[in-house]
DNA sequence: GATATCCGAAACTCTCCAGTTTCGTATATG
DNA sequence: CATATACGAAACTGGAGAGTTTCGGATATC
């Protein structure tokens, strides 16, 4: 956390400063970050919608490079549960299991969020660090479960390259987002694991 | 072309505008797109890398943001002649034809390009129609040649998503390069064709 | 209830950059 | 060779936004 860059020695009198503003501008950042982007994002647009003063933001944050970082690190936290995932019997059954309207919109909220700090990854490892553990690695965890499962079944070869596989889905939502701006639909989604996915995997074709 | 909108009535007298001059100061725009982003670029930087004046740049495009759609949209032009394509035979032959440094050069610049400009695409459709149809289109259009080819030799199935699958390659290169900034090689390129493109097309694994 | 600190709001400084203007020079036309 | 225009360089204007400071008011500690 480049917060704790800031940290102060404890005052023992006064008004102590309040650690959930802390989150209320994290969030604000990462809506303003997800609709702005990383240039069009201003402290004023963070602090307006986090209904806080600028000075209030900077008394946590040294530079509004470091502020997004710790959002976008954030989003890391509120994550699935591995041991809580469903587990249907079969590898179709489990990636479909995944197509839910909830799931898709935290999948398109990251998205949206690489979007804003793409041109800064090249340039920032340590941006591009926090990126790919809050959004992408959440996602192949995921799936690297399934895979697993599948293999101790015996449903696909032992051989594949789980973590390709894994990035397969991931690959095809970020390209049809970013690159064609077209929508994330359940039937689009569907028909990766149908036509794609499974077929990579060295599952026989239905049909 | 957005420069259209500067057309002036042609002078009967005088030093005439290089035509020249438009195509280094676009060359030069793209350079600097590529390394810095949109925000990021500066007129300033543009002309001096084509050895130019800012007002020379201003005489011929009325912003930067239509600079910018100048130069995405002229990337389009020098590209590969699809009736030229190698022909070796088989869907796998021909696909692994394409992977050439120079084939792979031009599409990583072509994804620097595309972050550059990707927060931008969300609220600028005229960007968004210049860099589908200069960035993404050549790429789709050459392997949708060798699927129609395997097609017609019955190597696939007729009822495949020749669409879905033309744009299977470019998502895992885009996705590699942009959020795992990870470099493409020759090894990766085949591996994604043996692992994923050919089974999803259809074809029997080799091995 | 005195004190130290936090808060939001707003005014402020400073830098960067898009876009304009000016100027001295180069060059094509007639 | 006179004229009209394009050129590169550099000075300039105006606006936006990062980061700072100031303020009056709230609030927790002692």
């Amino acid at each position: 956390m480049t917060q704790a860059d800031l940290v102060e020695e404890k005052p023992k009198l006064g008004r102590r400063r309040d650690p959930g503003r802390d989150q209320d501008i994290l969030d604000a950042a990462l809506d303003v970050l997800v609709d702005c982007g990383y240039e069009g994002m201003t402290i004023d647009m963070v602090a307006s919608r986090a209904k806080a003063g600028k000075a209030t933001v900077y008394r946590r944050w040294a530079s509004k490079s470091e502020l997004v970082l710790d959002a976008v690190a954030c989003m890391k936290s509120r994550d699935v549960d591995l041991t809580a995932l469903p587990d249907t019997g079969s590898l179709r059954g489990d990636l479909v299991a995944m197509i839910k309207p909830p799931s898709i919109r935290d999948g398109e909220r990251k998205l949206r969020v690489m979007i804003g700090i793409a041109s800064m990854l090249a340039n920032n490892p340590e941006l591009a660090d926090a990126a790919r553990s809050a959004l992408i690695e959440p996602r192949a965890a995921i799936n690297r479960v399934f895979f697993q499962r599948a293999i101790e079944r015996g449903e696909i070869p032992a051989d594949v390259d789980v973590e390709k596989l894994c990035l397969l889905g991931p690959s095809l939502v970020a390209y049809r987002t970013l690159m064609l701006q077209l929508p994330v639909d359940r039937e689009f989604l569907i028909s990766n694991i149908d036509e794609i996915i499974l077929p990579a995997a060295g599952v026989r074709r239905a049909g």
